[in-house]
DNA sequence: CCCCGGCAGGTTTTT
DNA sequence: CCTGCCGGGG
């Protein structure tokens, strides 16, 4: 019992108030986890209920980890049997059971994102549809906002606000192709990420005694991070709280950053109109953070105008004032970045583990590794190219896939020619069409593959259904583990792979067998009760890489904004604060979308708990070309009595070396010197580079004859002068890049005699 | 049918 | 920068 008293009462009002509708709002660094963790310990110890009946569902797997994890160390064992998982993952393994009510085979495959754009692609092709207007990106997100709001495609056919929508977007034909993704969808016997939750809506819709039997077991339904549900999602809750009416949900407004993906902050009001005897809990002392993070965090979220009233605040000490860095491009944000941690790491000793670099994007993550790996820092990247898409692992679980359910579209689409076997691109679009046109599963046209495709192509297609078959009974007989070995050697996959001995060829091989031991541990594990490939290819289709590193070496994080949700750290970067990436420039259309812009700052600054950096670099290179950068608009947001600009931007004249390897060399870039970067130069030559002491000259009076440096192509003899309009142009001979004819109000050049 | 080189176009965030 | 598509040659 005396673990309540490690909580305030707040907390612990929620972790007591067990029966019935129950909304916590939590602010950030409430102990929000530790509440959820004492409740479900609660629920057990004092209630005595039987951990089967509680559900608990999360966003992330980290999450879900981390809250089972907590648990049982509180409870012990009987924690395992408590439901835990993100609501994909939970729903899947129900649909697994339940699916053939509902029509689809139970093996049903998952469709990622990239097998549904493929789809889109190609259904977007044989309609014969313009691509450019009916981009895979678009469609997909329609159709996926219309999934999360239970929106089927005969509604969205008929609604004619959706219609008209459309048809204000020059997209008519939305309806069709949404119609046509989910046939072939369900002929693939597979459903993409939005289809688990709609499925299952409909699963309950449909078969109430499927309803009754879930609705009995889950007495107990808790909700994490409760503002980023949607439609789909809040509904499927609300039917199996329906019974019982225990339903718990945490969340905090001021959190909500997946708008985007359709979730929807309504829900929180739904949710007081739904249950009217709800009862409500404010969770606002923040333990995290210093008061000088708290006090700018508040000030930045209170730019927003809708949100709920709350009043998050601390006890803890002021702690250092934000340190606002300026940098001159984004290597030297890197630099600036690295030089930090390594310095407050050393006289803090804190490990790398204690800080935390995240940005609005991936793609920015590059810059910050260069820099980390130059001081030999540790560093891990959470999400990003997950370990799970690359090529490699994607084509041994196509063939997995195929061989568990040999209807499924996109994996054939993967395998069928790969490695090669004379089945090019015709043969595989006639199998389609066979199947397709005609109503015939796409394994009874592999299968007799003769039938639709004369000479070679029929014969292999032949011999790899031979090959699919011999794979279904290994598959039959065997755990997934020596299945997956089997199918890994006798597809020639692992071959093809050996044989490549590139850098990058035996990175790929080491991959697939670092598959094969993710597939070896699923089997070990005493958890997992089924161990077919079936079953762990389900399991592996929700999982992110995030789920993958269980290395614990100790490491700086880098991540998105949006993946370091839930997380802490004492020292934390915010970087690329900038105009057009943060925010983005995507989400400046709406106050909504700037809206949510500004709580994902609210959720990267409440991240650290001793010190918050932010930085934003004055140039950037995006597109591979160097862009000049404006300063965030938040930055002029938060408080400035919480803030300190750091002089540390003079890292340009401490490393002379530094702005070279930019390619842009010195002063130039900021004022408006548009530099295009030089037309390609050959790769196989070596860009020259610049002589330490380069400066460009004043080139007023450049002449023929004259010796000149260039920053890349190095040494060279003006052949002439030029006028052209307003612009003096230069004929320069390069020792190693030949002949160039440069403007000069452009070019840099260093006059040498 | 396969391979290669050249080129256009694209980056927001995640299950 | 990186990917995916196209066209031409083998």
């Amino acid at each position: 019992m005396d673990y309540l008293k490690e909580l305030n009462p707040p907390q612990r009002e929620a972790v007591e108030h067990t029966e019935g509708p129950v909304m916590i709002i939590a602010g950030a660094g409430s102990g929000k986890t530790r509440v959820l963790t004492y409740r479900i310990a609660h629920l057990i110890y004092a209630r005595g209920v039987d951990p089967f009946q509680i559900l608990s569902l999360t966003f992330t797997n980290k999450a879900a980890a981390e809250m089972k994890y907590r648990i049982e160390t509180l409870v012990g064992l009987d924690a395992r049997n408590t439901w835990m998982g993100t609501f994909h993952s939970v729903f899947a393994k129900i649909l697994r059971v339940e699916s053939e009510k509902i029509g689809y085979p139970s093996n049903f495959t998952i469709y990622d994102t990239d097998d549904s754009k493929s789809l889109i692609r190609t259904i977007v092709k044989e309609m014969r549809l313009d691509d450019k207007v009916y981009k895979q990106n678009v469609v997909l997100s329609r159709i996926s906002g219309a999934k999360n709001r239970l929106i089927s495609w005969q509604a969205y056919q008929k609604d004619p606000f959706v219609k008209a929508d459309d048809e204000a977007a020059m997209r008519p034909r939305m309806g069709e192709i949404y119609q046509k993704y989910q046939d072939r969808l369900f002929k693939a016997g597979a459903m993409d990420f939005d289809d688990l939750l709609f499925n299952t809506n409909v699963l309950f819709r449909d078969h109430i005694d499927v309803l009754n039997k879930y609705q009995q077991r889950f007495k107990y339904v808790m909700v994490d991070e409760f503002q980023d549900t949607n439609l789909s999602q809040y509904l499927i809750t609300k039917k199996l709280a329906a019974v019982h009416q225990n339903i718990c949900v945490v969340g905090d407004d001021a959190q909500s950053i997946y708008a985007f993906r359709g979730a929807d902050i309504q829900n929180i009001l739904n949710f007081e109109k739904d249950y009217p005897d709800l009862f409500v809990v404010k969770l606002e002392q923040n333990y995290r953070s210093t008061k000088t993070i708290v006090e700018a965090a508040n000030s930045i979220i209170d730019k927003n105008k809708a949100q709920l009233k709350k009043t998050v605040w601390t006890s803890n000490p002021d702690g250092d004032l934000i340190e606002l860095i300026k940098a001159t491009s984004d290597n030297e944000e890197g630099r600036i970045v690295a030089t930090t941690i390594f310095e407050e790491r050393n006289n803090k000793k804190l490990n790398n583990s204690d800080f935390a670099v995240l940005y609005r994007t991936n793609s920015q993550s590059r810059a910050i590794e260069e820099a980390l790996r130059k001081m030999n820092l540790t560093y891990k990247i959470v999400g990003g190219l997950s370990f799970y898409q690359r090529k490699e692992i994607k084509d041994l679980m196509a063939y997995m896939r195929f061989t568990v359910n040999p209807v499924d579209e996109e994996a054939f689409k993967r395998i069928i020619n790969y490695p090669k076997r004379g089945i090019g691109d015709t043969s595989v679009e006639k199998i389609l069409v066979a199947a397709y046109d005609h109503d015939i599963p796409l394994w009874e046209v592999v299968q007799n593959a003769p039938n639709f495709l004369s000479g070679r192509a029929g014969s292999s297609t032949d011999d790899f259904a031979t090959m699919i078959k011999a794979f279904q009974i290994e598959v039959e007989r065997k755990d997934a583990y020596e299945a997956a070995n089997f199918i890994a050697k006798q597809s020639g996959l692992l071959r093809e792979l050996y044989e490549d001995k590139t850098i990058e060829g035996l990175n790929r091989y080491e991959n697939v067998q670092e598959l094969l031991n993710a597939i070896k541990e699923y089997v070990d594990n005493p958890e997992n009760e089924d161990k077919s490939l079936g079953s762990f290819l389900q399991e592996i289709a929700l999982l992110t890489d995030n789920d993958r590193d269980k290395d614990t070496t100790d490491a700086i994080t880098l991540m998105t904004i949006h993946s370091s949700k839930g997380l802490e750290f004492k020292q934390v970067f915010v970087v690329g604060m900038e105009e057009d990436l943060f925010p983005s420039q995507m989400m400046m259309q709406s106050r909504e979308d700037l809206e949510e812009e500004r709580r994902l700052f609210y959720v990267a600054s409440t991240r650290a708990m001793d010190k918050l950096y932010l930085t934003y670099a004055l140039t950037r290179y995006r597109f591979g070309r160097l862009l000049n950068c404006e300063p965030s608009r938040f930055l002029e947001e938060v408080d400035p009595a919480t803030i300190k600009v750091n002089k540390r931007m003079s890292a340009t004249r401490e490393m002379p070396g530094a702005m070279r390897k930019e390619g842009l060399p010195g002063s130039s870039g900021f004022i408006g010197l548009k530099k295009k970067p030089e037309s390609r130069v050959p790769t196989q030559m070596k860009i020259h580079t610049p002589s330490p002491d380069f400066k460009p000259s004043n080139t007023n009076n450049l002449k023929a004859e004259q010796l000149v440096e260039h920053p890349k192509f190095g040494f060279g003899k003006v052949e002439k002068i030029e006028v052209e309009g307003l612009n003096r142009k230069a004929t320069i001979k390069f020792e190693h890049f030949g002949e160039k004819t440069l403007l000069l109000s452009f070019a840099k050049l260093r006059i040498i005699d």
